[in-house]
DNA sequence: TTCATTCATCGTAATTTACCGATTGGATTG
DNA sequence: CAATCCAATCGGTAAATTACGATGAATGAA
């Protein structure tokens, strides 16, 4: 994970729509979605979704893959994990001190 | 923090210029730095980088804090923690067989 | 083959963001 | 008080993002 893909992931999670997308992505592994039940839960149009899915698979926030004449979308977990490590590690650069009570109060949930 | 809250981190986050600020002021903690040697650093103009700065602070990524004539700006942990817990909490609502070994992996860094 | 379904892409308009120089306001120094 | 320093804000431009309807390509069904 390397900066230019960290910001690449932080900009596809940083808007409403693709938010709560990929949210629902996550409540629905390992099955996934199909492109047009996540247009109809966004409520926007099939296109403007459309854009906003291109940006997250694009960034590797969700993986598509083609199932009949459907698209079936998945919430990527790995980047999840690399964009957590990365704010983690390769943000506080070495600065255990600072990362280690983060640390703990992650795995305190 | 709720998902504005954290929709407001992570688009403070996901700009070049402001990630790459808000690592060099983890490196400066617990100092912080100058407004002024922040702007030097970015090599943007001063009003520029004043509008980014703007922006992380809106977000509560960076915190300033007068000390005489300059302004000292130090990178808010408490911050990167929430939008961390965030995603690996609310975003994973409750699926803790998703996010523990996400968890996992940051443990080990 | 013909029709329907599914979704990406095109073209476009409106809004937002990013960037700059210039100006302003507040604080310190002389 | 006057001069200086620091940083926010203003005004303006260029680029990127967001949104939509319409079109088109691919797949499956009739």
């Amino acid at each position: 994970m390397n900066t230019e893909e960290a910001l690449a992931l932080l900009s596809a999670l940083a808007h409403p729509t693709r938010l709560e997308a990929f949210r629902l992505l996550i409540r629905h592994e390992p099955g996934g979605l199909s492109t047009g039940e996540l247009v109809e839960a966004s409520g926007l149009s099939q296109s403007t979704f459309s854009t906003h899915l291109a940006v997250m698979v694009k960034a590797g926030l969700v993986i598509a893959e083609k199932r009949g004449r459907q698209q079936i979308q998945r919430a990527n977990l790995d980047s999840l994990r690399g964009v957590m490590v990365f704010l983690a590690k390769d943000c506080c650069q070495g600065r255990t001190e600072l990362y280690e009570p983060l640390l703990a109060e992650l795995t305190c949930i």
